[in-house]
DNA sequence: CTGAAAGCGCTAACAG
DNA sequence: CTGTTAGCGCTTTCAG
């Protein structure tokens, strides 16, 4: 059987269309009476309204884009899934629906992602931006719904922004390391010149001044946010004689965490290190690692709060919010 | 700006809508002269066709939805992320969009969830059922859209499934424990009466009698599939002097890791064990973890071909699909 | 307290 | 080769 439509349930109930519609919406006083029939010529009818129709008229869809960037590997995809997972239970909690899509880390894709959603299908956006500090999101970005980028921040502001501090937490981790008597402490990053990196590369320097500390620049190690250059950047350290590392990017660390184990170097031994990023299996990696954790499913909560308020027609001018990240002290340092 | 319409474009290229319709569907021939100016309209008034309305009228709306069933461990959930993230890539390619929900593993929600989804949104369902061999499905889903169901089988086939066969990894994996000299090897699993559980401890007792083995029924611990527990039933397996184990789960693969690395058991040499699911992260448990790996992201790009078969119109009767579970050998045994 | 009817933006049958 | 027009199912104004 074909869905009925309002029409058949009106029909049915000897009432208009308009009865009808304001019984489902209780958006006008109907008499209890009526109310009944309605209701029963719904049920027989086993009626459902079509929301299609709904969104036509109403000019809203109740559902919301989220754009992330997944790339090929478990350990940094996790991060935006869990932030997704905590997007979507506050977009149901709100009656709104999540439309998920993924740029690959792929401008391009992204770009023509926000095409897609600009065909008048979602209220609003979120989304964590490719990383590049070059785009202008004003080109696709028209403002006919609100934006919210998170974890990354855009050129422009073309919305509000929820970002994680994760500099605090690297500075707590740095300074953490430098009490327990680590003068060299080598440092390993993903590509610098994307905000999360800097930030985090700041502190660490930070760190070291507040401390009194001298540098050693040749400490710092930059590369791709791959595992296996996560183990050799890991590999020049040991040989400059580090006694600690940090690992700034979570597959990174896995990486580094490897080397120390392929070549025996005991944790936290003979060196300690703190890796970036919590996951439920840290805790059986021998030992037990010690990570800045970046709370990732509350800034999946963050970013649907901003994004309501929007839609509720707050207008101010748009705002940057940073959630702290924690340092988790397990065995490795 | 308010978006222009069709009309508006139509006006503008003094052509009718009807024409403004065929040139964006290349639905019927139109001539080059005409398309050259009904183009240059659109561009001018940067013209979005609203796929509301189109869906509207087309009764399609290009968005399947996706229901999985996450709890709060990033253990588990990572496995239908990965279904997610194959799902919404193959989709993508068939210019189709994903609508993410999760029903938390809570048989209420999933149904309800579906309620909404009846409401005319999608075009199509993929489905993690909810634990349970109970549930008929047919009540809610009365065949206005095609639904695949993955992971787990449903009651009533009310679409089609695909399944990984998890059963043939266990049994690699038990034979190949047996064949290094194990007689007494712990099997924990979580709970039984799910159609995933049920056929992996089949498979185990299947290798101990296709051996030529007595199986003792002590050493099968079935409990919660939590971290805890995972530790907890390891203990009493250790108790029972094993000499290996086998985890049914990936949660409580890593609290039995945690509990023999605790104890000083060492693994593999007093204990061997292999666990569920594959992850980056087994990469660095001392030792190596061996796993039975599920092709989750396979699993998700079989749906969507399912899926997509349906929606052109496949009337075929619901088919079982099974996926090949694959047994990964590390250090752990 | 309720109904009639316009119209959201688009597609497609029918007509030329 | 193109236009007219009737809806898709709903919301909402206006009128009673």
């Amino acid at each position: 059987m074909v869905n009925a439509s309002m029409k058949d349930v009106a029909i049915k109930a000897n009432v208009s269309t308009a009865t009808v519609s304001h019984v489902i919406n209780e958006t006008r006083y109907v008499a209890e009476e009526t109310k009944k029939k309605v209701y029963a010529a719904m049920r027989e009818l086993d009626y459902q309204p079509n929301s299609v129709a709904r969104s036509l008229r109403s000019r809203k869809t109740n559902i919301i884009g989220l754009l992330v960037p997944l790339v090929a590997s478990d350990t940094s995809n996790f991060f935006f899934m869990s932030i997704a997972n905590g997007i979507e239970q506050v977009l149901k909690e709100n009656g709104y629906n999540l439309i998920l899509s993924n740029s690959g880390e792929d401008l391009e894709v992204e770009q023509n992602q926000i095409k897609v959603f600009n065909t008048q299908f979602i209220d609003g956006l979120i989304v964590a931006p490719v990383d590049s500090k070059e785009h202008d999101y004003r080109e696709n970005l028209h403002g006919t719904y609100p934006t919210v980028f998170i974890d990354r921040e855009p050129k422009d502001r073309v919305g509000d922004t929820v970002l994680i501090d994760s500099g605090a937490g690297t500075y707590d981790g740095i300074r953490l390391l430098i009490k327990k008597g680590h003068h060299r402490i080598g440092y390993i990053t993903g590509p610098l010149g994307i905000t999360t990196s800097d930030e985090r590369l700041a502190a660490y320097r930070r760190a070291f001044t507040d401390n009194g500390l001298a540098l050693d620049e040749a400490l710092i190690k930059e590369g791709k946010a791959t595992f296996e250059t996560g183990e050799e950047l890991t590999e020049e350290l040991v040989k400059e004689g580090v006694t600690a590392i940090f690992v700034a990017n979570n597959v990174m660390t896995m990486g580094a965490v490897r080397y120390l184990q392929d070549h025996k170097v005991r944790i936290p031994d003979d060196v300690a290190i703190i890796g970036f990023d919590d996951y439920d299996w840290l805790r059986i990696t021998s030992p037990p690692l010690s990570v800045v954790k970046q709370p990732s499913y509350e800034l999946g909560r963050a970013a649907v709060e901003f994004l309501i308020d929007r839609l509720n027609g707050n207008e101010e001018p748009y705002r940057l919010h940073r959630l702290p990240s924690e340092l988790v002290i397990r065995g490795s340092c």
